[in-house]
RNA sequence: GUGAGCGUAGCUCAAUCGGAUAGAGCACCAGACUGUGGCUCUGGGGGUUGGGGGUUCAAUUCCCCUCGCUCACCCCA
């Protein structure tokens, strides 16, 4: 084998790519009945871009990051995520201008380099909105309600949401120093990887999968008994609006995200059918990152859905994989003719495929067979010479003669749509 | 970056304690069968056993290195 796809990436086709189309035709439809627009940006930027929007401190940046020197010599970076592209795009165009609530969504492929597993890749594909220019709880609950429906719509099972808050840059410095002096009484019962956390990122320690740390944190204070009067208040809003909406929920005071801009509502959707990558959504409001990369002071809320981890929770049997095809076969000299068919098939919006390099009759019935193929036309010579064909329903195993001119609708009751 | 498991034909897997020309099923190609299908029968093409090195009379098998895949950790979608 010369070539191999570059670790950690893959080529997706027929079948699976049936369940990506699904899903993302899916997904367009919800999103336009919400008013999102779409937005394409650059798979690469300047290595800035995300350097200053996720965070230096971030393992994201840190580790994960696909930079390279352009010929230039400039720092470019193929995009590990895509709410700071976005938000360079709003500050590059000046969307602020409009005024009101400006909703976009995205959808393609991030690159991290990460040791791929289950559910992560090193080219994955997300789809995720970004609602700019609204502080009201509101927009937090129905861009949250947004994307349960698309999950709803996926027929997804098993899955559940988990919401907390980070509070604001009032009350998270307070609460996170209350933290540290807390974790500092405990280190010693705490795992290596924790000791380390207490500095570079206590929050994460309440998310520690060790056994041990999850006892001792049992009793570390509590961000949900530490926001600010602003921040309790929106955060109550925020469950009020979801279960108006019927939005079940549950509230995990120890779900931080691994990004730095997020302030106030977080959540996020862990599926309890995948591995341990088991989040196939994340998002939350990020109030200041707007303002900290140059821009207007404009509150903001989003969220990316893992594609790659959705569409492996999605049901094979809740798909018609089942060939639809019609097979227009040659018998003679007769080539010409099968073109004629086909294309008449085509103008209908009939799908057709002219078996072109068989040698026989018999060959090319064999070959619908293994395509799992079930409809066939027969245009040979005789059939072209009296201007019809032989239509074949293999499944049924039943055959008629069609006049050319009547094909389209004859079949039309013929095929299973 | 760390750890574990696995790499044999296109696919799924065999190959005894280290032993002979590495096999089978499915798939593919051809024929029986020149205009009517899934069956059957016959024949055929396919492999540097992931790669490199070592031990041995002899390595798919044992050892080392390396690459790849998978899962887990870290982190996240």
């Amino acid at each position: 084998m010369p070539v191999k796809t570059v670790k950690g990436t893959r080529d997706i086709f027929y079948p699976d790519i049936e369940k990506w189309r699904f899903f993302e035709e899916m997904a367009r439809g919800v999103l336009k009945t919400y008013n999102f627009k779409e937005i394409i940006t650059p798979i690469f930027e300047y290595t800035e871009v995300f350097a200053r929007g996720i965070g230096e401190d971030t393992d994201i940046v840190h580790k994960e990051m696909y930079t390279f020197k352009d010929r230039k010599g400039r720092s470019i970076t193929l995009r590990p995520e895509n709410t700071a592209s976005v938000v360079r795009a709003y500050l590059e165009h000046k969307m602020y201008a409009e005024g009101g609530v400006k909703r976009l969504f995205y959808i393609g492929p991030m690159f991290r380099y990460e040791r791929p597993q289950k559910g992560r890749y090193r080219q994955f594909f997300q789809l995720g909105v970004e609602v700019f220019g609204s502080k009201s709880p509101y927009v937090d609950a129905e861009t949250i309600e947004l994307v349960i429906n698309i999950l709803e719509k996926s027929g997804l099972k098993g899955l559940s949401v988990k919401l907390n808050s980070l509070g604001c840059e009032k009350c998270r410095p307070v609460y996170r120093e209350n933290l540290k002096k807390f974790l500092e009484s405990v280190k010693d019962n705490l795992c290596e990887d924790c000791k380390r956390r207490v500095d570079t990122n206590p929050l994460r320690v309440l998310d520690c999968k060790v056994p041990s740390c999850k006892e001792t944190v049992k009793n570390a204070p509590n961000i949900q008994q530490s926001l600010c009067e602003e921040c309790k208040e929106h955060q109550d809003r925020v469950f009020h609006y979801l279960e108006t909406m019927g939005v079940k929920y549950e509230v995990d005071p120890n779900l931080v995200r691994g990004l730095d801009y997020y302030t106030r509502t977080v959540f996020e959707v862990v599926s309890e059918n995948l591995g341990s990558q088991n989040a196939i959504l994340g998002g939350g409001r990020y109030d200041n990152l707007v303002k900290e990369l140059g821009g207007p002071d404009t509150p903001a809320f989003g969220w990316a859905l893992g594609i790659d981890r959705l569409v492996l929770l999605l049901d094979d049997n809740a798909f018609d994989f089942s060939n639809k095809t019609i097979y227009v076969i040659p018998a003679g000299d007769s080539i010409d003719y099968c073109f004629k068919v086909a294309k008449s098939l085509r103008e209908s919006n009939l799908p057709a495929e002219v078996i072109s390099d068989s040698k026989s009759l018999k060959k090319a019935l064999n070959f619908v067979n293994r395509q799992n193929g079930r409809y066939v036309i027969i245009a040979g010579e005789s059939e072209a010479e009296k201007g019809i064909v032989v239509f074949k329903d293999l499944d049924k195993r039943t055959q008629k003669e069609i006049g050319f001119e009547k094909l389209s609708e004859e079949l039309k009751d013929e095929i299973d749509k």
